[in-house]
DNA sequence: GTGGTCTAGACCACG
DNA sequence: GTGGTCTAGACCACC
């Protein structure tokens, strides 16, 4: 379960998180059955209130995603699988174009932002 | 003046202009001297209201970036050159980054990213 | 946190609440990490709409004087001290000479314009 | 007709003219039958718009309290006499009042404020 | 025509 | 409960 928190970009956290999980549905690192860490626990790993994991959790289990059960914890639900990568993979389309355009914004070309990405992966590979 | 609202973001309306404003004065699309649409023009472009452009219009000016003359319209500012673009580069960074995460969540790898990306620069020639 | 607007001089609202919380910070009345009352209890009191105050305290927020705590409140920083006082000094002065030149345009002498501010001094004490 | 202009302050620059030219004629500075300055004259003394002086000149008259003759200049009317002082003396105690409680906000007391005061009347006439 | 102030009210995010 | 964003619309000031 890894989250990562931008507090620079303006996105409310709330939202970061909800994208996060959902993706993690998505592409199987979160499958059904799994449990989620509990409250405390996301609330302090991302340093955030845990009214606002809560708020979270309360969205994912109206979207049938999560299921909460009393005193045991949050798990992941059966319906979780489906197909919802066709979404996840528009979302992240958006996002690529998004770059390109900030990039072409400021005179960076394709070239460039190659070996941007490119030194992403170096650094991430790095860690 | 191309300035792009994205809707489904979460990233507020203020925000996203404010941003591409910078960006524009950072990578000289915007020069010192140079005259903005009027607020009414912004306003209708963007879609949004006029209330929204003024907040970002006195954002900008209390930054020193835009001058607002009343009755004659709004400026760029001298002081809006310097070096920003550092600035704007790390932003630029931390976007790409944001976007290798996600697609590494959903299981993206780094060869189909780039197909994702060398798509987007084929659309974007092709308009 | 004594505000008082007069509606009846043309200075807009939102001048004269921003000229009177700086006059707080830099007299002491206000000092760094001091609360200030919410949004919706200055609105409130002073019959104005949130969205004046909110424009306000963004300004204030501008310019380093006070800091907003989402949920939490809205509070003076420590920069808020210095000495701002010369400033301060300087707006009283022009106020004194702005009085001075509309009584004597009146035909107001430096007799009877004492007198007068004698008269607001007595009445002040006696509320 | 001495007019004073002081941007600082947050008052509309028409506002400013039109209670000065007021004030001038409730205090006998300018009388029945005396005639204005041009437009151009005025504009150019204040270093503003002309059209603010024409506006300024349209309320004063559609007040009554000057005459616009075609070709010849703009005149204070007989109705300018009456005993429109009271309004005025109502005014300067506000102002006067104003300034007590902004000297109070400061820490500043009575005395201090007679001697700004005293400086006011000895800079004026030191001039 | 330009920018600017203020109001009213809906709705969101965070603690 | 806190602050924050956005909309809609009236009205003002300046060129």
């Amino acid at each position: 379960m890894i989250i990562r928190i931008e507090k620079a970009t303006g996105v409310p956290i709330t939202r970061q998180i909800l994208d996060q999980i959902r993706t993690h549905c998505a592409s199987g690192a979160l499958r059904p059955g799994d449990q989620l860490p509990s409250v405390r626990e996301l609330a302090g790993e991302l340093m955030v209130n845990q009214n606002t994991i809560l708020r979270v959790l309360e969205r994912l289990e109206s979207e049938g995603l999560i299921e909460r059960r009393h005193g045991l914890g949050t798990f992941v639900t059966d319906k979780a699988a489906g197909d919802p990568m066709k979404v996840q993979m528009e979302q992240l389309s958006a996002e690529a174009d998004a770059l390109v355009h900030h990039a072409e914004a400021l005179g960076i070309g394709q070239k460039e932002l190659s070996k941007m990405i490119s030194a992403c992966y170096a650094r991430k590979n790095g860690d």
